[in-house]
DNA sequence: CACTTCATATAGCGTTGCTATAGGTGCTAG
DNA sequence: CTAGCACCTATAGCAACGCTATATGAAGTG
């Protein structure tokens, strides 16, 4: 697993800074750590990309290339609203597949200090959120709209990366998408897009009694019914209507 | 600005800590810094605290009493929701006040490890969520809602942190608080807005859910379960709790 | 061949987080 | 009073870190 081959010293400290990158549970990835991985010293690194955070940007501007590429093969379908659910769902998908990568890229922020990458992510959403402004869809300029909807993406992808995966929870994502995207749609998107939110009022109920429940202890069950009934109530209170 | 004073060097470590890192403009506070300016060795540091982390996590500790604190001020409204809103903008505040701070708090992030401070904002937010649950509210179940919340709160918070001071738009705060808690609400909350008194109790929720069950065919429970769903909730219905 | 330019290596600087070891301090027991 | 015993702190230093001054090799040009 080393990266001797013939390559030019340049790509092998590439992959390899991307390759310890992806495998770095959470951990710092060292210089000699890259250099020993791609079969050259130390100066080599620094003479072709001047720093640590230098290589890392490389290795990040191709994971961005990456990136834009699975938001760009989303783009034939003619409701522009549609497109921006679909380049969430790619980013989240992005996210969750390379979490260091991710983490890299949008996480370590440093104040004052804005990283190209989420510019030119912005500047990505806002391309798409044009054509539905152009089409009337838009009840919130672009630029606005895609940050907002840029920042929330952001923040319910680190969300989720933050816990293990066995027990992510997806909805999470949705919910928080549509309702980003309702929230800039104008009068005439919200009634012909996707029915809005058309939960029943049972599910209303059922959800507002579970927090009563849970909040006042009634002794008019007795624990074992209330164990059950409670889980039906859980199970009413997340029927989805998709 | 040193801390020699006479109290105790666990106390001068982590104010000496909470001080290097409000002002450390992004870049990393070493621990010979700290030491130094707290008037104490190394050792002294690792006796009391384990680990850098550690010291880092007490100082997180200390300004996570800070966020709390300013979360549980707001409380008096009658409106829930309303709650939910300043729970947002207190969040940001503090956030924009104290960016480093906030920066370790939710922004260095590592995968498949959940920083206990998260959790504890989420359960605070769940907390005020529940009680919009039981006025009704809220068309979501309450951690659900809290997560997203929470993670477009945070999405939005990290977005400003990396925007300088005199170009900080608020209204992407705003906008973006709004649309969430406006996605969690229930119809009744929408429209009546202030009108809903908060005095749903777990008879009335019953009582609610009773009839929404009967009006509509919900295929969540079998008909033997809904049979005994049913009576139980009369039981509950019928009851005479306080 | 002489000369420049680019790319890589040797060796080491200063700093980092952290610790093995020892010494000082204040307590209670005899 | 003193012996012992925790508790706390300091001296000194290790291994690893990011990075660089300097030197060596390879390749192209006059």
């Amino acid at each position: 697993m080393s990266f001797d081959g013939q390559l030019p010293p340049k790509t092998r400290l590439l992959r390899a800074a991307a390759e310890l990158l992806a495998n770095s549970a959470g951990g710092a990835v060292s210089t000699r750590q890259i250099t020993q991985l791609a079969g050259v010293t130390a100066p080599t690194l620094y003479h072709h990309f001047g720093d640590k955070e230098g290589l890392f940007d490389a290795v990040v501007a191709a994971g961005f290339e990456e990136y834009v590429a699975g938001e760009r093969d989303f783009a034939p379908s003619g409701q522009p609203l549609e497109d921006i659910r679909r380049m969430w769902d790619n980013h989240v998908q992005f996210g969750l597949k390379q979490p260091e990568l991710y983490l890299v890229m949008f996480g370590n922020i440093r104040p004052e200090s804005r990283p190209a990458v989420v510019a030119d992510a912005e500047g990505l959403m806002e391309e798409m959120l044009n054509k539905a402004a152009v089409a009337g869809q838009l009840d919130v300029p672009p630029r606005e709209a895609a940050r907002s909807i840029l920042a929330a993406n952001v923040g319910v992808t680190l969300m989720l990366i933050t816990e293990k995966a066995p027990e992510r929870n997806l909805e999470l994502s949705a919910m928080t998408r549509d309702a980003m995207i309702f929230a800039v749609s104008s009068d005439q998107a919200k009634s012909s897009g996707p029915e809005a939110s058309g939960k029943s009022s049972v599910v209303v109920a059922a959800i507002a009694l579970n927090a009563a429940l849970q909040a006042s202890h009634s002794d008019q069950l007795s624990s074992s019914e209330l164990k059950l009934f409670l889980e039906w109530l859980h199970r009413i209170s997340t029927s989805s209507t998709s």
